[in-house]
DNA sequence: GATCCTATTGCAACGCGTTGCAGTTACGCA
DNA sequence: TGCGTAACTGCAACGCGTTGCAATAGGATC
């Protein structure tokens, strides 16, 4: 996600809604059966591979890592390459069907169809995690954007520290 | 730093500050002298390998990467090995002489000796990054305390999103 | 159905760390 | 000064991604 790969804009007949980069699809509720066609408008390619993350996706719910993707593909097809992995959840990344974040660790987890845009809460203690609403975040949210003109991404925030449980120590 | 090496706790004599874990040392100014004897009385080594490390810290300032520092160690001594590099910064970082945190590409990212706790900005679009002050991530704090009983770990903090420059886009 | 163009794939190599293990060494103590 | 022990080191292998490149294959067009 560093150097993200480039989407080329739609070409042809795009009849629903505006489909900016990255805003969930008009169709929260049946974007699956809807994908190949948006990704062939935007001149992109509908292939076996991506079938199958897509089928593996919309199995998941919750968060899940990279690798755990890259294993679940590989289960459905056991000659599934990590890479052509990632650089499809880049792509799906860019059409709004998933957002990756950090775990406190820096690895990637991503997030399929975010029903609301929420950051992470990470405990070092225990390991466990929860969402951050965009009510808990607006806060610090307004104070950067007020302040520095600056917009924070919320899906992509990864907050760490110890949950009440695990207290003062780790 | 996921599973955090044991560091043991004091041995013999412990003069000065309470010492608690990570917490900075009494003496902020001059910390690398005293850091082999504050090594030893843990029970822990003064070792060539750590006295390389902590003159290229004691060189940086700002924020290091892990395998910047990795390259300057291996500057003053090619046969550094990243293994041994890593695994002191985590003994250092528990004694409070560095703290981590993650890029936005989840690559860590070394502070040395931070003045004041902080967290990080960054942009996603000019790879710019800046430090959040404590009264900035105050809100934020509060709200986690005071509805999950969660404290925040603010050096470990790091916001992504577009500067003022990079307005809407990438 | 054949053709063409370019998006996509698989591969191999790389970058950043992390980990288990066996040999080495710092250093407290006699 | 020499010993014993536990901390530390180096190594090799691993895990998670990322990237350049040449070969492959969608799919739009005719
Ligand atoms: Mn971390
Ligand atoms: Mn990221
Ligand atoms: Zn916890
Ligand atoms: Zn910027």
């Amino acid at each position: 996600m560093t150097a993200s790969r480039q989407v080329a804009p739609a070409r042809s007949a795009a009849p629903s809604a505006p489909s900016g980069p990255s805003a969930p699809s008009a169709t929260a509720t049946a974007p699956w059966d809807e994908l190949p066609a948006r990704i062939r408008a935007r001149g992109l390619r509908w292939t076996p591979q991506r079938r199958i993350l897509l089928e593996v996706l919309s199995r998941s719910e919750g968060h899940v890592t990279g690798a755990e993707l890259v294993e679940r593909c590989r289960a459905a097809d056991p000659s599934t390459v990590p890479s052509t992995v990632y650089r499809t959840l880049d792509v799906l990344e860019e059409l709004g069907i998933v957002q990756h974040a950090h775990g406190a660790d820096g690895r990637e987890e991503f997030h399929v169809l975010p029903v609301s845009q929420h950051g992470h809460l990470h405990c070092l203690g225990c390991h466990q995690s929860w969402e951050i609403s965009s009510d808990e975040a607006a806060a610090l949210g307004r104070v950067l954007e007020r302040e520095r003109g600056f917009a924070m991404d919320l899906s992509h925030l990864t907050v760490s520290g110890h949950c009440r449980a695990c207290g003062g120590d780790g």
